[in-house]
DNA sequence: CGGCATCCTTTTTGATACTG
DNA sequence: CAGTATCAAAAAGGATGCCG
């Protein structure tokens, strides 16, 4: 679990779909910086692991939408916790200075 | 600070300090395949973010002894919830194998 | 649109030898 | 004992081009 989180961008993925990215390209769009590599990566990593779930409408052009499992939610809760105690952490190691 | 708990053997140190290992020496051999280089640099951001503390007595031989501070304690019940969490994830992605 | 394959760069980790 | 310095290896990330 550890080492899902602490990949790069993937907390980033989990709460973007959460705030409501739904899709590939806003998720792409709304962190900017990701690769399709990465992204991709990333929301497979999601799937496997049942934190978000994947609908695929089958079209053309494909349209597919992620939206969190309830472990998704419950995950994003600790990831929010630990955000927190960071925030503190940080500040108090910036303080220091 | 998910960047740092999402180091290699960043967790693994914090939990073997807290299970009493407080030297140098102690960590390794139990952590069994760290390395010098590694350990010694997670135990400076360990100390750098008032995780643990560390505490040089001086002498010859060197003797340095480490602990949790409150806050280290923190975060690792925090790491706890996420290793729990953990377990029931995979537990379920095993199953459905 | 939602990706994958390839190749390249950067970051992280590790082995070894050495020191006070 | 408790590290540090140096260098090599491996892993992760990223840019680009392509496809159904």
């Amino acid at each position: 679990m550890l080492d899902l989180v602490s990949k790069r961008w993937f907390s980033d993925v989990l709460f973007c779909i959460q705030e409501g990215n739904n899709r590939f390209k806003l998720i792409k769009d709304d962190l900017k910086y990701i690769s399709d590599t990465i992204l991709s990566d990333r929301l497979k990593l999601l799937e496997k692991y049942s934190l978000i779930s994947r609908m695929d409408f089958d079209e053309i052009p494909p349209k597919v939408e992620y939206s969190l499992t309830d472990k998704g939610e419950e995950l994003s809760e600790l990831l929010g916790k630990m955000c927190e105690f960071s925030d503190t952490l940080m500040g108090e190691a910036l303080a220091r200075r």
